[in-house]
DNA sequence: CAGCGTAATTTTGAATTCATAATTAAGTCA
DNA sequence: TGACTTAATTATGAATTCAAAATTACGCTG
């Protein structure tokens, strides 16, 4: 809702809340591998709590789609499946497209130009073919948008369901045909944005999103057909 | 996420899984006030459970938006802000969009006929100025149409925001006038579905949001007119 | 030695307990 | 009487405990 600053807070709200974040950043990462039991025991050593607010992060992450509940059985990594990404995408595509246009309604040029300069610096990422730094602009890129269409629910819904499509890096792989794509993609993303375009820019992250989509559901099927 | 139909199922999965329902639905019948405290042990008592698994569920809730948890200080039924009106319907709107889309690609010739079903009933609802009734079966339309779509992503997300706006009943308090348009309005959903024409079940169905937005909002600032 | 059934162990779900923070009540002094 | 301090009470957050379920280990039978 509000915790969008501030990575390194000295204290933050409460124990539980402090974990949901902690457990979000190792599922993201697969320091927790999908599929894989969650190490109850193993992660209360770790973060030298107990169960009791471990088990309540557990639940809120559950509710957030990272983890099922097995009742009896435990908590379990949820797997990025195909069908997920032809679910969650569209939805993202849509609420992209509500970013991009209330951003044009309310963004101001000092925004924009925070903007332009990140588009700068992801295109001398992709000159560099340093895909790391092109995926984390990227994503700055796409929150300067939604913090700029003003609307905190809207940036939540959009931010729960990143998350769920950022595990285990699956958006940063993507092949040299791919890649130019979504830089032409993002070029005409800056320019609707400069010109205050809503409708296009709707259209185009829009489209942005179905591309991505698409790139995602073919690289999971060769990583499905190479597994067997 | 996919908990969605059989009210009154024999046993629920978990006794944390159970409360986070019952509760949503005190919440949403406004058996627990907006603005006040949510009575723990009181609950705890009501429903026989310890406060373990009552606290799991009310982090979870809180998450969702329905409650909000201060540190040291306890949990507090959220009340609906003209803000939050304000942010919410226009993501409503969006992902209605999005279900009116999905629904006329995927929608069968028998569930259209469902639906046109519960129009004719809604229809008579509003004959009969039974505005209970008009309210429920309005909740089914939308959900018939959002399961449609057949993207449980979808669902969840707008499920999980419509809670937050169903507090209290304030969508079922229209004007004469207003309601006599939400009536038009779903006219021309009908119209559109069984036509599966897309694009303009989108638009209508954004409108329709935007339209109810307004109404709400108005109700909210003549009841806060009211009490001072 | 494979398959089945039972006992031991571990893990889970939830109640209980305990330390600490917040609130209320009581008492003091101007 | 009213504001301020301090003590008593209550509520919260989190650790611990405990019963029940699941898993594993073991031994028996064919």
């Amino acid at each position: 809702m509000d915790q969008i600053t501030n990575p390194q807070a000295i204290t933050r709200t409460s124990l539980h809340h402090e974990l949901v974040g902690r457990l979000q950043t190792l599922i993201i990462n697969a320091d927790l591998e999908p599929g894989l039991k969650v190490p109850e025991k193993l992660l209360c050593d770790q973060f030298g709590v107990s169960r009791t607010p471990l088990r309540e992060a557990l639940k809120v992450l559950a509710s957030d789609g990272l983890v099922r509940l097995e009742p009896n059985r435990g908590a379990w990594v949820t797997r990025v499946t195909i069908e997920e990404v032809e679910e969650v995408f569209p939805v993202l595509g849509a609420l992209e497209a509500l970013s991009g246009e209330l951003a044009c309604q309310n963004i101001t040029d000092a925004e924009i130009d925070t903007v332009k300069d990140l588009h700068a610096q992801m295109m001398q990422s992709y000159e560099d073919s340093d895909l790391d730094a092109y995926f984390s602009i990227n994503q700055k890129i796409h929150r300067a948008i939604l913090l700029a269409a003003r609307n905190g629910t809207l940036t939540s819904s959009c931010q729960a369901l990143s998350l769920r499509m950022q595990r285990a890096r699956y958006l940063a792989n993507m092949t040299q045909g791919r890649w130019q794509e979504a830089v032409q993609e993002h070029e005409r993303i800056l320019e609707f944005l400069v010109a205050r375009d809503g409708p296009n820019l709707a259209r185009t992250l829009t489209g942005h999103m179905n591309s991505k989509r698409l790139s995602v559901v073919r690289w999971l099927q060769a990583e499905g057909a190479k597994r067997g």
